[in-house]
DNA sequence: GTGAAAGCGCTAACAT
DNA sequence: ATGTTAGCGCTTTCAC
């Protein structure tokens, strides 16, 4: 039982030390006689001995805990997102408390409070409800993936802006006429956006864009996008989705509404995540290069959180922005 | 910044206090006059102060933390068992330490032991990689999701069996003569197997079953699949696959070989999740009812962590083996 | 080389 | 109604 896990004190008095020494011996720190290593270390095995980290966090004031914060792990991205910092994290020793906000701002604040009374050491930020203006305040170590909170929080993202030009420029030379954009929400800080506009502007055609919030319901999202594609069909022949789910949602409308793809209609999505590239093979998708970035977001995170510890000061970090390049993987959808 | 996060004493010290009365406000446990409580509290909201949770723990010997140990989030099962998981757990107050294994034994064992070493309060597992042993001898509050791990550990999990015959009777009544099976691992314990064996005997049609291991490299599974499918083709005319990830593998294919879906042919998945419904809204699926399988699972644990809290004996627990209905969820794929 | 003792931030007796 | 004090399990000076 948990209760009763053998404490320092135990493995001290079974080899006849010192709990000190056991400690010395358990960080390898100082000068320790082959003999007492020896005893020490049988001891442990025979009690089957497991420091107690809570403790040692008490003390060092390290809990070698990071927090993540995403809408939720069951959306491909996020969820390989996950795995992707779960995996940089643990070769540094380092473990995950995950938080899935669900898009829901109250949830995200609680799950903030949750991981600072928690100490840990840092936040990785994939979520955000814009109202969430606690992150302003947090004085904690601290990067965002995807989406960028505020400009002095360090940010780790794809190269939307050229992703977005390379679907719409590749949907051009594949023969489509007039390109649309079907995305989350339509605004400057759209990067995908701007890069399909910049190609359309480039090849003098007018930008066909629909919006489909982020936080829609599962059974609004179909007729919405549907309703859209029969009112623009026959103008519109090829869509852009900025995510893959978006565009799985235009092929099936393709499939229902008896169009040829890519004969008729082309399609082209963006994440490339293993499992929608598992659902839907063919599809052709901008890929990010999701392992990078989470690679990049932890090592931004425990550089902040080094500096942090052997008190330098937070400096204004040059990486605060990095852009990371995306790909193109051709399927049959175009 | 945390090195410097006010701490009980300095609450105390503000509010002209002990520390003993503060904890007293924080716990609001004994007597407390109005104004005491009220300078208390003003004093906390002026430091900003939040408790640590780490000394909290270190003496109550309660984290409130619970381990989930599965094959990786970015899979959509088990993604979605993640959100329903850490919301169960959340509407009880404890928060999830993340761990995929990604299928390997060894990542298993590392964070098995992280888990006990950060004195988590139970772990949920639904990974687990045969060779994995230490876990019969954990001596901790555990539950299994989907895959049993030994009879004596608690375990919830759909209908299998009956997901499997559904599948197939399913696919019988839309007219398919010879259904196949693909799976991860054919044998005894497949229950999904188990219930497509049965239905077939029952209509007197002989089995035809493919198994591409859940571990198969990404790239070796499409090849796998669809040399079967093109060795078998004729005389197989559907496919009930024991996961929705599989089942598109056979779509594609289908697809590809210019096969008509479901006329000439008819599939079936596994699953249901949320993210594969969207990229495949018109698939037939075993949907599970993975929600209510988390809400379990947590139940089940939390009984076991308060009965040892309490210090009650882990009772043979007659729950210890949970089965949840499936739905099928109609497509166009049959 | 090794031990004794202080203390990390908190709660829970035990006093008053 | 509130304060004092002894730990929770560990690491780390400072002695010996």
């Amino acid at each position: 039982m948990s209760g009763s896990e053998p404490r320092l004190a135990d493995v001290a008095a079974r080899a006849g030390v010192s709990v000190a020494t056991v400690s010395r011996v358990l960080n390898n720190r100082g000068y320790l006689s082959r003999d007492t290593r020896d005893r020490v270390a049988r001891a442990i095995a025979d009690l089957g001995y497991r420091p107690n980290l809570l403790a040692r966090a008490l003390l060092g004031r390290r809990t070698q805990t990071v927090g993540l914060i995403v809408p939720s792990v069951a959306l491909p991205f996020f969820g390989e997102v996950a795995v992707g910092v779960e995996n940089a994290l643990a070769e540094h020793g380092y473990r995950l408390l995950l938080c899935n906000s669900l898009g829901r701002a109250d949830r995200e604040r609680d799950h903030l409070n949750l991981l600072l009374a928690n100490r840990v050491e840092g936040i990785i930020s994939g979520a955000h409800n814009d109202p969430v203006t606690e992150y302003q305040s947090v004085e904690m170590p601290l990067v965002t993936i995807d989406r960028e909170l505020a400009p002095h929080i360090p940010n780790v993202r794809s190269a939307n802006v050229s992703g977005g030009r390379l679907a719409t420029e590749h949907l051009l030379q594949r023969g489509a006429q007039q390109p649309a954009l079907l995305t989350s929400r339509s605004r400057p800080q759209n990067l995908r956006e701007q890069g399909y506009r910049e190609v359309l502007t480039e090849a003098g055609i007018v930008p066909e864009i629909m919006a489909v919030d982020f936080h829609t319901p599962e059974n609004e999202r179909f007729p919405r996008i549907t309703t859209w594609l029969d009112a623009v069909q026959g103008r519109v022949d090829a869509v852009f989705a900025t995510d893959d789910l978006m565009a799985a949602t235009v092929l099936e409308w393709a499939h229902r509404a008896g169009r040829r793809v890519p004969e008729d209609f082309k399609v082209v999505g963006f994440d490339g995540t293993l499992a929608v590239r598992r659902a839907l093979p063919g599809l052709t998708t901008i890929q990010q290069p999701i392992d990078a970035i989470c690679r990049q977001a932890v090592d931004l995170l425990l550089r902040q959180i080094e500096g942090r510890v052997t008190g330098q000061a937070l400096d204004q970090n040059p990486l605060a922005l990095v852009e990371l390049p995306v790909t193109l993987v051709p399927g049959w959808t175009t």
